[in-house]
DNA sequence: GCTGTCAAAGTTTTT
DNA sequence: CTTTGACAGC
């Protein structure tokens, strides 16, 4: 009888939501009352007592990361060869498979390039002619907005009201053109534009709808309108899929997401299945009354309360520092100290904060005090002048159409290239219609470069094509050979040394190799072509490296990055008026001053991050907030954030500074203990 | 025209 | 501390 091996460690809520097959489904999952387990023990559920295959069932999240652990969890759960074919990755991962497969239909290259923010931007820029980089990003944004609830450029410029809109409309045509003779596609297009070729081709949607006969979507209030269409679209009249998900968890607002999503299940579909999960496995009842009262300062769509069975435990901490120096180090010693008297690991300890910029303060304290640590979010590291010098060249092998890639690979390393030629290979580009990599091989024939221009671009040219022909005659076992051809004929490690100072080129030249190592591993693990490797690398960050690296170190993270994570002991910094709740820059501030709805909005956005922060903690949590912080080059003076008093908390609360001793007698001793014990 | 050197400035959150 | 912008030699 079906059902009967489930696991018993399922409570009833859970139990009915893994179970129930006739038709939508939605999950209200509280933080910590085990949706992750929902889900995996859901598809398990499927492929051995429902018949299902892997090939059938589409599970997708919004973080590689969440990908990975699912993944890992119901291969922990299932037999290989049931799991076989199954399918879990993100709404993007799905969107470049489908893309891939089906790119004819829309006339694209199944090479096609993907473009992140950074290179989006670039073209925003080159098309406004401007350097003002808050209307470049208000532009960016402006786009991002429309794609996400489908709407094109002419949609987009019919319902234009302001000057500035109006402009970003025209951008937008532009800025599709652009992307088009790239053969390039942003991210959101990669969601985008499978939703609309399924809703024009009825063939292609068929097809689609026969492969995913059950859909099953986490964090499913972060799913913006053009996400729910795909969901809608692959399920059909069907309707089989799970979405589980948490109104007081919506984060992700400001890039286009809607809660209204979860409420529009409940309208579209007359015959949802609602089911709420209330109890939670992770926390102490005092962290999750905190976590309660905070959220009740928010409207919210679904009424739910979390409790749970652990104990009270121990009061929550709040701390008023000086500055944020101080607070970095206080948040150091504490988790010495707290290490030693708690007989923890390091890897027990997380540190949340607002925004990148603040781990900065934080790793150096933990850096002095030789507590190990890593950092997570931020894709910084793709960021990087490095990285982005040798992703060109690959990009540029994959996609020669890749105008950005080939101006940044023919130029760097310096090989006699510069801004004359390039606007010369350009003009000559525009007027034939083709890209600049084919310019090269044609404007020898006119006379329009000095041979001494011509000459690097020819020999760059050859060598491309030299690696190109290799990575296309030999299949995807050769990958890690291409890659370290490709690097050492470059001569990129002397450019480094080259430009840059000793210790400089050699922190950047490791970083390099790092990326190589990781793109050599993955090649091999998933036996990924170049091609694949590069449509990969777009859409990942490289959290999963630090993870191996160093198991036993404390965690740093950003508030959105640490969502669905959990850890016994969790400092949460930086807990203070404008920057949790974050308010921008001071013009930003003035324009939601002006307008109640958009402060309050963003207040309650603010809010829920708190909340996801708050039930991160299994057993202990300490806020702090700094009376002064260093923001650019001047100290700002701070003031403690509304959301701790919101919090309920019993104890008085340390609300004003000591300037004397920030740090108590007792913290000094445990610190102190835990740096002999070492020694 | 190309390239390197010097100075300034800059930071929400991410697929 | 690290990435962009302007300027002056080669």
């Amino acid at each position: 009888m079906p059902g009967d091996t489930l696991p018993v460690d399922l409570n009833a809520a859970q139990r009915e939501a893994v179970k129930y097959l006739n038709g939508p489904c939605l999950v209200l999952a509280g933080a910590g009352s085990g949706k992750t387990r929902v889900i995996t023990q859901k598809i398990a559920y499927l492929l051995r007592e429902c018949g299902y295959s892997g090939r059938h069932i589409v599970a997708l999240t919004f973080t590689n990361k969440a990908a990975k652990e699912m993944s890992e969890r119901i291969r922990s759960l299932v037999d290989t060869r049931l799991a076989r074919g199954l399918t879990v990755c993100t709404f993007h991962s799905l969107g470049v498979r489908f893309l891939r497969e089906e790119a004819e239909q829309i006339n694209l290259k199944p090479q096609f390039s993907i473009f992140d923010a950074t290179d989006a931007l670039a073209i925003i820029q080159e098309l406004l002619a401007t350097t003002d980089k808050a209307r470049l990003r208000a532009v960016q944004q402006t786009i991002s907005l429309w794609k996400n609830a489908m709407l094109g450029p002419d949609e987009a410029a019919q319902r234009a009201l302001t000057p500035s809109d109006e402009e970003a409309a025209r951008v937008y045509r532009s800025y599709e053109a652009t992307l088009n003779a790239y053969q390039a596609v942003d991210f959101d297009d990669l969601v985008r534009l499978p939703v609309r070729l399924l809703e024009q081709n009825t063939a292609v949607r068929e097809r689609w709808q026969q492969r995913v006969q059950y859909l099953l979507v986490d964090e499913y209030q972060d799913t913006n309108e053009c996400q729910y269409r795909l969901v809608q679209l692959l399920t059909g009249d069907r309707a089989q899929f799970t979405a589980v998900g948490d109104d007081d968890q919506a984060i992700y607002a400001w890039r286009g997401a809607t809660v209204e999503n979860l409420a529009k299940l409940t309208t579209d579909y007359a015959n949802l299945k609602l089911i709420k999960l209330e109890q939670n496995y992770r926390s102490v009842q005092r962290i999750l009354s905190a976590a309660n009262s905070v959220i009740s300062h928010n409207p919210n769509l679904f009424n739910k309360r979390l409790w749970s069975e652990h104990g009270a435990g121990e009061s929550i901490g709040v701390k008023a520092i000086d500055s944020d120096e101080a607070e970095a180090e206080w948040v150091g010693l504490s988790i010495s100290g707290q290490r030693f008297d708690r007989r923890a690991e390091w890897r027990d300890f997380a540190v949340l904060y607002r925004s990148n910029q603040q781990a900065r303060v934080l790793e150096q304290a933990l850096r002095n005090l030789r507590i190990p640590y890593t950092v997570s979010g931020g894709q910084s590291f793709f960021d990087k002048a490095e990285i982005r010098d040798v992703l060109a060249y690959l990009r540029l092998l994959v996609n020669e159409a890749d105008d950005p890639s080939f101006i940044r690979a023919v130029t760097t390393p310096r090989r006699g290239v510069g801004q004359g030629t390039l606007k010369t290979l350009g003009q000559f580009a525009a007027t034939h219609g083709i890209s600049l990599f084919e310019a090269v091989f044609q404007i020898g024939m006119t006379e329009q470069l000095a041979p001494r221009q011509l000459e690097p671009l020819e020999t760059f040219g050859a060598f491309i094509n030299r690696i190109q022909a290799r990575a296309q005659k030999d299949g995807p076992d050769s990958s890690a050979e291409i890659l370290d051809e490709l690097i050492s004929a470059i001569g990129y490690e002397r450019h480094l040394y080259d430009t840059l100072d000793e210790r400089q080129a050699q922190a950047r030249w490791q970083n390099v190799l790092d990326l190589l190592a990781w793109l050599k591993r993955k090649a091999q693990e998933d036996s990924l072509t170049v091609i694949d490797l590069v449509q990969h690398v777009a859409l990942v960050s490289m959290l999963e490296r630090h993870d191996e690296a160093d198991p036993d170190a404390v965690k740093l993270s950003t508030l959105h990055a640490s969502k669905g994570l959990e850890y016994p002991h969790v400092f949460l910094v930086g807990v203070e008026e404008g920057l949790l709740p974050h308010m921008g820059r001071e013009d930003d501030e003035q324009v939601l001053a002006a307008d109640a709805n958009m402060l309050a909005a963003r207040v309650q956005e603010e809010r829920r991050l708190m909340y996801v922060g708050i039930t991160r903690a299994q057993r202990t949590l300490t806020l702090s907030w700094c009376k002064r912080r260093r923001r650019a080059r001047e100290d700002v003076v701070r003031e403690p954030s509304r959301f701790i008093s919101e919090m309920g908390l019993a104890s008085p609360v340390d609300a004003s500074p000591d300037p004397q001793a920030n740090y108590s007698p007792k913290e000094r001793l445990s610190a102190l203990k835990s740096l002999l014990q070492k020694t």
